[in-house]
DNA sequence: ATCCCTAATGCAATAAACTGCACTTTGTTC
DNA sequence: GAACAAAGTGCAGTTTATTGCATTAGGGAT
């Protein structure tokens, strides 16, 4: 699974669990509604800064690790 | 210790470990060289794709997860 | 049916990432 | 010292993410 859709799934499921709209996740984010909508279909390119402000509120971990061959 | 901080540093480790230049690591992920030497200086705002490609490479893995509180 | 809330979408404007090129700096080797 | 390679930087152009606004679609409740 790519980190595309990775970051979609895990934004979605997050968020429901949280019982939150996407509306509210744009303003406790700093992220704008329209963009929230986008990535949450899978759709653009987020930057670092974009995904990060996402990550913060939902509570996701985003972390970096060598590839076990 | 951030996300960009986190970033710079294993791209910097992981290049360096596998004896690549700037130059060589933009031909290989197609990121221009540019970008790379931004990217390891901890400037920027790198696309989530511009990460993957470079992650790639590298042999980087970027996991999502949920925070343990 | 209407009303309301949420999500999805088209369009246009702005901000910023990405790029290439030329140049400078730094470090290393001879 | 000179010569070379790698890294860093300024600038301008292109591409694209981000944004706001208006609109549409869908579901749930009254």
């Amino acid at each position: 699974m790519d980190l595309h859709q990775e970051l979609q799934n895990a934004l979605r499921r997050r968020r429901e669990s949280l019982a939150i709209t996407q509306a509210h996740l744009a303003d406790l984010s700093g992220v704008s509604l329209r963009t929230v909508a986008e990535i949450e279909r899978g759709n653009g390119n987020p930057s670092l800064m974009t995904i990060c402000k996402l990550a913060d509120v939902l509570g996701v971990d985003l972390r970096l690790m060598i590839k076990k061959p």
